[in-house]
DNA sequence: GTGTAATGTATACATTGTACACATTACACA
DNA sequence: TGTGTAATGTGTACAATGTATACATTACAC
């Protein structure tokens, strides 16, 4: 089982200009040596640019300059890449949420750090979802339930999985006492509901008509709504 | 113009039990008769059973009798089709809030009927979720901005869109004091979003293996998050 | 050195959206 | 009342897609 982690966002989105032809490597070897990783590549770079029904099983070995069926040896249907590139896609949010974790200002203030926390992680799932429409919208829709969001394989360098990296940052907020325990329970669902419903709606729904300024003021009004909320 | 209402989900799911046999009704005459009426009705019951995907033209037009080049005449393409659905989605959940606005108690306390209409909008938004999961899917994904969320095609019963009704809700709350005016902008925005994002993640996401007694209790307590946030 | 499992290819099929040319018919106007 | 025209439905065709099945090539274990 690989894992791509984020450099596969770092990289370049497409090394041709020509966004028609296709990037087909040629080899002489009848084997392709790694195939799984350039198969998995290339579906993360068609779901960066067109999401889920861009990443279409015939193009995929086409810019691994495979034969179509070659991907069945990797892959038992597309499901399965999809699944893969999902995965990669929960991992790279997971590195976004870490950086901007990483980016609080040092404080002894506890009760200030972990809102800070809180924040951060909010302000990073938007971020990711703008900056990513086409991961972000394969991240949490493929089948793929909760054990997959503790799943070391979507998680980022820390090796914590966005979901996680929430759960900490209310456990700090307990600990803190700036919210009960009775309060904590599900409190992951309800800030990641506020979230992830704002980013659906911007990106498939109908405000996706909002600029990215707007997007980004009303995001942290959202976030403030579910700090009180909470 | 046809606007469907609700009357398509009166409708039984399907006449024949036989999963696989499309219903395909023989006629006489050349033309159909009602054929715009037929497509969307065809296309609407599929959407219910497998959201967007398992809207497919030569399936609705077989289900309509019908070649498939037919569904030219009423519709430039599936994308149309497909908005169509959308907008039959949301006049549908339209009426489902004004259902539950209507089941509130009466009351002297202009406060309690404000705060238990925008109650009513959530809880209808979740409840419609969970019963229409392929229509919910379809309402607020395809092509579709804000504009959209104020057309009367997309409306319920009483000539209010979804979002309107959320919106009258929110202003009650300004009148009786309990919301200032500027907590009042975009607040459609953050409340909308909460319950969007919940809807979401359990119907195609990691919250998914929620059952329904859960999935409620969760939800009511999402609203409560809501209101003290908001 | 050889056989076996892993990996890639060739061919084929059903299905889909949709373009284009043609057939049928309702209805407006003479 | 007849007729022409626009609206509506059909037939044929094409390029794509996911994937099944049979076959080809090669790495590697013994």
């Amino acid at each position: 089982m690989y894992t791509l982690h984020i450099q596969l966002l770092t990289l370049s989105t497409s090394m041709n200009m020509t966004n028609k032809s296709t990037t087909q490597i040629k080899r002489s070897t009848y084997r392709h040596g790694d195939l799984y990783r350039a198969l998995l590549e290339a579906a993360v770079q068609l779901a960066r640019k067109g999401g889920a029904e861009a990443v279409v099983l015939r193009e995929v070995t086409r810019q691994a300059g495979v034969s179509p069926n070659a991907a069945y040896r990797h892959f038992a249907d597309r499901q399965a890449l999809l699944q893969a590139v999902s995965m990669a896609a929960q991992s790279a949010l997971a590195v976004e949420i870490e950086n901007e974790i990483n980016r609080i200002a040092k404080s002894d203030d506890l009760l200030e750090l972990a809102r800070a926390r809180l924040r951060a992680v909010g302000t990073a799932y938007l971020r990711f979802a703008l900056a990513e429409p086409g991961l972000f919208g394969m991240a949490f829709s493929v089948p793929n339930d909760l054990s997959n969001a503790e799943n070391p394989a979507s998680a980022g360098d820390s090796g914590l999985t966005a979901y996680q990296l929430l759960g900490t940052a209310l456990d700090m907020l307990v600990e803190t006492g700036a919210m009960t325990p009775e309060r904590r329970q599900f409190a992951e669902i309800f800030a990641w509901s506020a979230v992830h419903g704002f980013a659906k709606l911007m990106l498939e729904g109908p405000l996706r008509s909002l600029d990215k300024t707007q997007a980004e003021a009303i995001g942290q009004r959202l976030i403030d709504m579910v700090e009180r909320g909470l």
